[in-house]
DNA sequence: TAAGTAACGAACTAGCTAGTTAATAGTAGG
DNA sequence: CCTACTATTAACTAGCTAGTTCGTTACTTA
């Protein structure tokens, strides 16, 4: 009989990684739903299919249990970005296609930006602690800094810009619009995430990062 | 003796508004500092020289507190805001004129930021309950709006976007610069608040917008 | 000056919340 | 098949936290 008992239905099969998984990915959500004070460990474990206990014997205590949230959603994030080649484009078209890269993942990352702005709410004392923050800044600027020399280079682009000012400049934009949001929609009424309107943004980042980059 | 007794130094004057407008402040800095759910009741009572009876007296509770906290900040950038003249300017000095004022509010009133992103993870809940609400979009859109309609009747300024998109263009640069100053800082090593850093961050608003909005 | 009212304070409480204890059940190695 | 270890559970606790009770003191007004 080496097939794990399942006869009855109910027999609970051991195994960490998916609970420790499971508890991580629970917790993500309620950080980011609740922030780090709202959130309750008590209604973390209520949401997994396990028990607080497990909380503290995987995690030790509710702020490793946020690092460590915070730290896989940079991560996830940090994997997406790293899939990118813009060698092969002009720079304007480089730049263009890198914001609307950052563009579509800040809308398809919700949870991600909810923590960052959480976290900055706590002066990124969490993040700051990181073992895994050095390397964080990660591809995005280099990728970027490349293109950027080229586009300067060629004579196309400005040059008292560098790339963090530039990944500044997009990231504003991006997450202004997911994270701001809600006060957005309810002094304007506009809900800049209307789908109607997503091209229109699209079209409008790049516009703008190009208009600003591309000397006349 | 219509003196106030004074003699022993240590007598209680009475005066409603200042008590209230004590708590009011304190409790504006213990929100903005920590959340909502972060921040204490006992906290803000401690800080006040009254007590958590009067909170309670004068607000009823912590979330109509939070909620006086984050429309008095509203008015105060609102106020802020009225005070501005733009018809006499050029549309593009104009435009130049409003970025740089959005800018320097920002910068002068983090609190206030820190109130808005607070909010914002609470996805509006309580913004949305206030019956300040109507009347907030206020002066700084309209103003815009006139000031675009002559930059697009000149010929000068593009006509695919309205005032609520340049205003949110406008705002994404100033609110991310200070609201996410913290995790940028984390990561890249580069203080966006550094006074040396001050004027090109300035400048550069100002021109991506022009730029953006400009017909070539 | 008496009575009423607005402003205030100290101490209390019910319920919540992060973290713990102690005992149990599955699993891998010998 | 047995021993040691890993994973798991339920019940418990100490301290915190929003909100309250009840009584007191200053100010107002008739």
């Amino acid at each position: 009989m080496a097939a794990p008992t399942s006869d009855t239905g109910a027999i609970k099969q051991r195994d960490a990684d998916r609970t420790r998984a499971e508890i991580l990915r629970v917790a993500t959500e309620e950080f980011a739903d609740k922030g780090y004070a709202g959130a309750r460990v008590d209604e973390i474990a209520a949401r997994t299919s396990t028990t607080k206990r497990m909380i503290y014997y995987y995690f030790s205590g509710k702020e490793q249990l946020y690092l460590a949230a915070l730290e896989n959603a940079y991560s996830v994030i940090r994997g997406l970005e790293s899939q990118v080649d813009v060698d092969a484009l002009e720079p304007a078209e480089a730049i263009r296609k890198l914001a609307e890269l950052t563009f579509d993942h800040h809308e398809s990352h919700p949870d991600f930006l909810r923590l960052v702005s959480i976290e900055n709410i706590h002066r990124a004392e969490h993040l700051t602690k990181s073992e895994l923050l050095p390397g964080l800044a990660g591809p995005a600027v280099e990728v970027l800094d490349g293109v950027l020399r080229r586009g300067r280079e060629s004579g196309q682009f400005r040059d008292d810009v560098d790339a963090l000012d530039v990944h500044m400049m997009i990231s504003s934009f991006c997450v202004f619009r997911t994270a701001n949001r809600y006060t957005f929609q309810a002094i304007f009424q506009r809900d800049l995430l209307d789908p109607k309107r997503r091209d229109h943004y699209r079209r409008m980042l790049g516009d703008m990062v190009l208009d600003f980059l591309s000397r006349d």
